[in-house]
DNA sequence: ATGACTCCCAGTGGGAGA
């Protein structure tokens, strides 16, 4: 099976370039998030005539995330159970052997904002909740723009970012409690070239100087991990003439 | 350098992203 995950921004101004991909790549699921796209405007037909199942939970103009599955998604959830959020930033559905559980981390803004606050609050519920998923459903994987770099080497300049967003002890002690369940990086479970990220700025030729971070991630339960056969970072649709922010991140598990 | 780009909703600018 062929999993990953993508942060679009706007799969209104996107969904060309996700359909390219999807008949490109042929990935069995593909978590997407920044939709941006309420429910009623969810291209599903579209994704349908590609050959994709979808579940999707969307608002307006921010957030919004869905997952595409060449098989049928059952058991859909959406946000994290018991934590009132006015903001559509967790996906979770069962696609054959597999419970996914598709995500986009809060931002954060900044240390000590309130964005911040809410980050960590949000990080504690979904640590929670993935614990007493993987109880329920041991072959799991959480996907998605995690908006923190894990590690200096996840950074393209760790000293100009230090203690910066993403990038703050809070935030990797969060990243690393979530591997204390027992999920593993797919990402670092093989060799890499150095210097690989998921995500470019816009601003400053960032992209042409490869001048980026990792914060899209996908994490194999201790079940999954021994099917993980492969991770890769699709740079391909970055290239193109409209590109979001952010690169696609691929799974491979032989299930 | 208090920026740079892109998207959105707005409405002839501003917030947010990361």
């Amino acid at each position: 099976m062929k999993i990953a995950t993508w942060n679009v921004n706007s799969l209104a101004v996107r969904l060309p370039q996700v359909l390219d991909w999807l008949q490109a790549q042929q990935p069995d699921v593909l978590a997407l998030q920044e939709t941006k796209l309420t429910d009623d405007k969810f291209p599903a037909e579209a994704l349908q005539a590609a050959g994709y199942r979808c579940a999707f939970f969307g608002q307006r103009t921010y957030n919004g995330v869905a997952l595409l599955s060449r098989h049928a998604l059952d058991a859909v959830q959406c946000n994290i159970p018991g934590f009132d959020d006015e903001q559509a930033r967790v996906i979770a559905a069962t696609a054959g052997p597999l419970r996914v559980i598709g995500a986009y981390f809060p931002n954060g803004q900044a240390p000590g904002s309130d964005k911040f606050a809410y980050k960590m609050r949000w990080l504690d519920a979904l640590q929670a909740w993935v614990s007493a998923q993987l109880q329920q459903s041991p072959r799991l994987v959480l996907l998605g723009d995690f908006n923190i770099a894990p590690e200096d080497r996840d950074v393209y300049d760790p000293v100009a970012w230090a203690g910066q967003i993403h990038c703050t002890p809070e935030e990797r002690a969060h990243f690393q409690s979530l591997l204390g369940l027992g999920l593993a990086d797919a990402f670092r479970a093989f060799e890499q070239p150095p210097k690989s990220w998921s995500w470019w700025d816009y601003r400053n030729l960032a992209f042409r100087k490869n001048q980026g971070l990792r914060i899209d991630h996908i994490l194999v339960s201790a079940a999954l991990r021994p099917a993980l056969t492969a991770c890769t970072i699709d740079k391909t649709p970055r290239k193109n003439e409209r590109p979001s922010d952010h690169a696609p991140v691929i799974a491979e598990l032989a299930l």
